[in-house]
DNA sequence: TGTATTGTATGGTAAAACTCATACAATGGC
DNA sequence: GCCATTGTATGAGTTTTACCATACAATACA
């Protein structure tokens, strides 16, 4: 379920930037099939304790970009029709992400395969 | 030169934010060595259009992040790499920054997969 | 037809982000 | 010692974000 991957994280970017790039990030992934329906902002806002005009803004964004359609009443869906750049940025914000740690691990005395070695270990803690 | 790699874009994410994670990126892929001068503050305000202040508050996370240091008169330096063994807990930092890692990937919609996938990029990449 | 569901919209409040202007303080070079 | 450079700091004012409460409008369904 799409609810399960939400999270809101303290960085200093804005929640609804937060939930839009990891909606988008989901679809682009196809986490999603098109016409699949996604929760509802109601349903959003409480599993993630923020307020439903915060999803409405994330979810507004979304359908400029194409990414999804909203119909009142009846819910919101994936488009038939997704762009192409919705997978585009992800591996560039990855790319990004990874480097950022790799700075952080160097000014730590880490290196690489060290914190390679902490994120498999991360992920078996699953 | 660094400040060519610098773009901040009005897609919500706050300019601080942007410019603290765009030279956290830039050092992390060894775009600057340790030791190695940052633009001034002031030139990098002038460079993207942004005030000085804000700059400032991105390079102050950045020296509490421990990548850059900040000498008043001189300019602003990527911090040296500490000696490999030079502490015991190793592990528990290395687990540490990549939980960090972690929670900043999956705020931006990046699974535990892709962000591994990027580090070995990287990695490969040197 | 009625009614619950779901998206859409508005007004008010608080906090954060950003800019602008100005000034202070340490460093290095002349 | 003088002075330009560079980081550090403050205060005022505007914009943006987020929350809360409330209400409206279209859809689906019993």
């Amino acid at each position: 379920m799409l609810l399960d991957h939400l999270a809101i994280e303290s960085n200093g970017v804005p929640i609804y930037v937060q939930l839009r790039a990891q909606i988008a990030a989901a679809l682009g992934r196809g986490a999603l099939a098109p016409g699949a329906r996604l929760p509802t902002m109601r349903e959003v806002a409480v599993a993630l304790k923020i307020d439903l005009n915060t999803v409405q803004r994330a979810y507004a964004e979304l359908e400029r970009d194409g990414l999804i359609t909203l119909t009142r009443g009846r819910g919101s869906f994936v488009t038939h029709t997704p762009p192409r750049e919705a997978r585009a940025g992800v591996r560039e914000t990855a790319d990004r992400l990874a480097a950022q740690a790799a700075a952080q691990a160097r000014a730590a005395g880490i290196g690489l395969d060290e914190l390679t070695a902490a994120l498999a270990r991360l992920k078996a803690a699953r």
